[in-house]
DNA sequence: TAATATTAGTTCGATATCGTATTATTGAAG
DNA sequence: CTTCAATAATACGATATCGAACTAATATTA
């Protein structure tokens, strides 16, 4: 890679960054008072994989320290929105399932957001978004596999 | 936009989340003890757009509340990585400005991630960023619009 | 010009993040 | 089998984020 090449580099970056920025702040207004991205990305993540997962499991999914998933898992506990079961093969970890209150409100922010989507994002076809997706899913795959590669 | 129009949407918007969250971690590891990536976004902004900015300007260029900005920007003072100077055309209001020290750890910092940039990104024909931008810059100057807008 | 509204920034309190240390359990090695 | 190493999760402490309230300065309006 050649030295010029960084710019476009870093910019794709700084854009993808004020895009989360964005979106997660928009994702936010339309969560119950309490909680935040990081509870709604558990909870969709419980309902599009299956429960039975172990939060190392799940902080890894989401890149995370496992006491910041800790924690997080924590929150949705005490509102009732996830169980957490002793895992039976396994005395020290635990087993993660959501609950149909945590169903109910994974659903209901998904159906709030949908209108503020097509307002902001109407405008796009969305082709857009599929044509991206396979470059952000590679990028996605291969900085993961170097995060842990010496 | 038809419902199935939003599977991909909401992809697109949670590949956005994951690789922020890897790259922000990558960048972190290059910085001094005690700077996190917002610290670095702001002396890249100082840098890239020059000083003068107050911190009103800075906290709504990237999208953050003026009391989170209001913190980064004391750590970065008492750091001497930045200057705040009351704007004399409006007491109210300050003036922020890099100190030397603070190009000096900017540059430092992107000089180390070259390499990790390289070594993660360098399977990659840098037109991929390129040809990527353009999309994400017209979704982000959207969605900041429709940020303030009823 | 005095009173009021608006604006820039900080302070404060509640919660989040994350690194380090700790506890409990399991697995490996002697 | 016992001891030691590795692993899953949590506790703790330091710092970050962010909304609400506050202070100071400027702009508006009566």
């Amino acid at each position: 890679m050649k030295p010029e090449d960084f710019g476009p580099i870093f910019a794709f970056f700084n854009e993808i960054g004020i895009i989360e920025q964005l979106s997660r702040t928009q994702l936010e207004a339309h969560l119950p008072e309490g909680l935040i991205a990081p509870h709604f990305g558990v909870l969709n993540h419980l309902v599009r994989l299956g429960d039975g997962r172990t939060p190392l499991q799940i902080a890894k999914a989401f890149q995370v320290p496992k006491t910041s998933m800790s924690h997080t898992l924590a929150v949705l506990q005490k509102r009732g929105l996830i169980d957490m079961a002793t895992n039976p093969e396994d005395a020290r970890s635990k087993i993660i399932a959501i609950t149909q209150a945590g169903r109910d409100v994974r659903e209901a922010a998904i159906v709030s957001l949908i209108p503020d989507f097509q307002r902001v994002l109407g405008q796009f076809d969305p082709e857009n978004f599929k044509a991206a997706l396979p470059f952000l899913i590679k990028l996605r795959e291969t900085m993961d596999k170097a995060r842990d590669a010496p």
